[in-house]
DNA sequence: GTCTATACGGCGATAGAC
DNA sequence: GTCTATCGCCGTATAGAC
């Protein structure tokens, strides 16, 4: 009864065997393949192994599976920035998440950038939803903000943030809609040399 | 009976009164607004002020209509490109079709770029509505590539137009993400500055 | 060619047995 | 806490009168 576990997720319900987890995880990744709004519960319940009815226990609505997905993402952004924030340099830093993005070139070919996308599907709608994804963005920015601020640039540090992140969804929406990994690559190598002037 | 105005669409379907062509732009229109998969066919019968039953002897699909609504894009595209082709100098015409995206923020801002969230959504689909996008962004592509060939880029004139699109689509991105026009002000003035130094 | 009424299927959500 | 059966809505598409 007394549980265990509450997971180092944004959101910290409990529920043993981490079945909510794993519908939050499968829910970001058939999202990212399918969009939002062709993916259907049952794909979602059958991508987690769970049945159908049971995904209704963890999540009462279509929209807090969306919620939790999110929440996914922004783990899996702070898993990352932390590994990263291992090295040395902020330059280093910025060149590796690049590297990161590039050895993903196979998937954005075919679908996107997992969370891009994803804010720009839910950008069309009115609720709140939207505004959890802007979150998420922003987290990625002031991230890359604050490796431009440590590279001694904290005039326009906010400025080359978005310019840094924006340069990546851009390649990333190119990457996808010519179905053409070797743009991800090429235009990497390009945002890698632009910080490299900066450094 | 016999009839005329064949228009100067992508397609040539006749039907007096542009009743069909009203049809792709209101769909192109609120497709950009909504998405495709949260807009219902009566959503575009109102825009247009069509009918409801009566879309369906214009378009037997909702696909057909999304692909109306691609042919439209392109439309509008080489409209504002023969505009632009009126500049003398090609350097002027590529800031000047960044002016263009700076005046849209506010739209941009609130749905993102029109075309490019559309390919985006498209994307995740198998049939081969994703590669007519393709086709569309591939046209602005090319129409670019030309700009920088004429400035003397012949050696990687493709690879710079596929960055210099890559950087709006990014920039729209977030500007949609953050809703902030600003976003598309400031990286877009980046963008012809850097169109400068290849001048 | 125009428009109304309706068939059909699918999906989100619920009830309730276990 | 788990799972099945099913309801009810909504959206695409069609039939067919005008």
């Amino acid at each position: 009864m007394t549980d265990s576990k509450p997971a180092a997720g944004a959101s910290a319900r409990p529920s043993r065997g981490g079945k909510r987890e794993r519908l939050a995880s499968a829910a970001a990744r058939v999202f990212h393949q399918q969009g939002v709004e062709r993916t259907t519960l049952s794909d979602i319940a059958t991508a987690a192994d769970v049945p159908l009815g049971n995904v209704y226990y963890y999540f009462k609505t279509k929209d807090q599976l969306v919620g939790a997905a999110i929440g996914s993402h922004l783990d899996g952004l702070r898993a990352a920035t932390g590994e990263l924030d291992r090295l040395p340099a902020p330059a280093d830093r910025l060149k590796a998440l690049i590297g990161g993005w590039i050895d993903q070139r196979e998937t954005a070919a075919r679908f996107g950038c997992p969370f891009g996308t994803l804010a720009t599907e839910l950008d069309k709608r009115e609720d709140g939803l939207d505004r959890a994804a802007a979150e998420v963005m922003r987290a990625l920015i002031t991230w890359v903000e604050g490796q431009f601020e440590q590279m001694g640039r904290g005039a326009d540090a906010h400025d080359l943030a978005i310019a840094f992140v924006a340069a990546y969804q851009g390649m990333a929406v190119l990457t996808n809609v010519l179905r053409d990994p070797e743009v991800m690559s090429v235009q990497g190598r390009r945002l890698a040399d632009w910080v490299d002037t900066l450094a």
